[in-house]
DNA sequence: TCGGACGCCAC
RNA sequence: GUUGUGGCGUCCGA
């Protein structure tokens, strides 16, 4: 009866419950987004508010509810690449945000102390923070940036759901999470199916990813491997280039066999505290270039104080 | 402490 | 037109 063997059963009551379900919602319109394939809008959707809340709760109660395919939307990405949004309808929205309050709480205190994306209460700047004492406190100053293509697109949805019933046995949760994964996708009129990976755009897609990404975060921990991890945003740290190969030929071999996911290997180089590194947005070098030494300046990207 | 509007940033 | 998670800031309201 030990806690780190703690399951949890019965957690579908709390996602079908009138009360979250309304939260949800409340939380889906603060955002102010656009609809999803069916054109209703959160503020039409709020307009028979508790019709509409009702009809949901009966739908996940019996296992009946099922998700409408996303609306594709392509943005550009900064580097003239495009991401694929999969935006889901209102009303599966506000399941998805449901389901992530009952979830995260779950999840949240088991992940690695050096994953910060998507997690409440860490940001960039945290995350930063921790790699420049583990290039200069610890002395580990070679280090290893590495990115993973097409992220949430590429996460396996057997691998997913496994992944979740580690933690979570409730039947009709693992069942409700496939069904948002296999909903499908709407292009130019016609659907299509959604084989693998988590919609960006999805409201559990951040949670999921996490989860997902865990096993990445724990098996490098296992090998006494220091890591700080921003969602597909990797960093290692190790004491010597050739460690630094070895940990990266470990890392890919994770990411890429164990959890089928794909290396962006453009993105991903060795480098050393002197010559400094690239994470989130920040440039860190040793102001003195000397490993053994402390004061570490970062050079801002972007001026965004006062 | 929480909530609303707007803005910026990371992914 | 553009979704999501997390963070920060300015203003406003209990
Ligand atoms: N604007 C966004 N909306 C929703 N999800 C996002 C957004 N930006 C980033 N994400 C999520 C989904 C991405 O798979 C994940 C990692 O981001 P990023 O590395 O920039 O893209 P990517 O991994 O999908 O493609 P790439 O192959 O270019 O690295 O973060
Ligand atoms: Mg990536």
């Amino acid at each position: 009866m030990q806690e780190k063997e703690m399951k949890y059963y019965s957690l579908i009551d709390k996602v079908y419950s009138e009360k979250n379900l309304l939260k949800a919602y409340h939380r889906v319109n603060s955002n102010r987004g656009a609809p999803g394939i069916d054109g209703v809008t959160v503020k039409s959707f709020g307009e028979k508010l508790l019709e509409e809340i009702e009809r949901l709760s009966e739908e996940v109660k019996s296992g009946e509810y099922m998700p409408m395919p996303l609306r594709r939307v392509e943005i550009p990405k900064g580097n003239g690449e495009t991401r694929q949004l999969g935006i889901p309808a209102v009303r599966d929205r506000v399941v998805q945000q449901s389901l992530k309050e009952v979830l995260e709480p779950i999840f949240e205190e088991r992940f690695h102390p050096s994953s910060y994306g998507y997690r409440k209460g860490r940001n960039a700047w945290q995350a930063v923070e921790k790699a420049k004492a583990f290039a200069s406190k610890y002395g580990l100053c070679n280090v290893v940036e590495l990115d993973l293509s097409k992220c949430f697109d590429t996460l396996d949805h057997e691998k997913i759901i496994d992944s979740v019933a580690e933690r979570v046995s409730d039947g009709k949760i693992l069942k409700l999470i496939r069904a948002m994964l296999k909903s499908g996708v709407m292009e130019d009129g016609v659907w299509k199916a959604t084989e693998t990976g988590s919609p960006q755009g999805g409201v559990i897609s951040p949670l999921l990813a996490n989860i997902y990404l865990d096993e990445f975060d724990q098996k490098m921990k296992a090998r006494g491997i220091r890591i700080v991890r921003y969602a597909d945003d990797i960093l290692i740290f190790s004491k010597t280039q050739e460690e630094a190969r070895e940990f990266l030929a470990i890392a890919i071999n994770i990411l890429e066999i164990d959890m089928k996911l794909k290396v962006n290997r453009n993105k991903t180089r060795i480098t050393t505290l002197e010559e400094g590194f690239h994470f989130l947005g920040f440039e860190i070098v040793n102001i003195n270039r000397k490993c053994e030494k402390t004061s570490i300046g970062n050079v801002e990207k972007h001026q965004r104080f006062l």
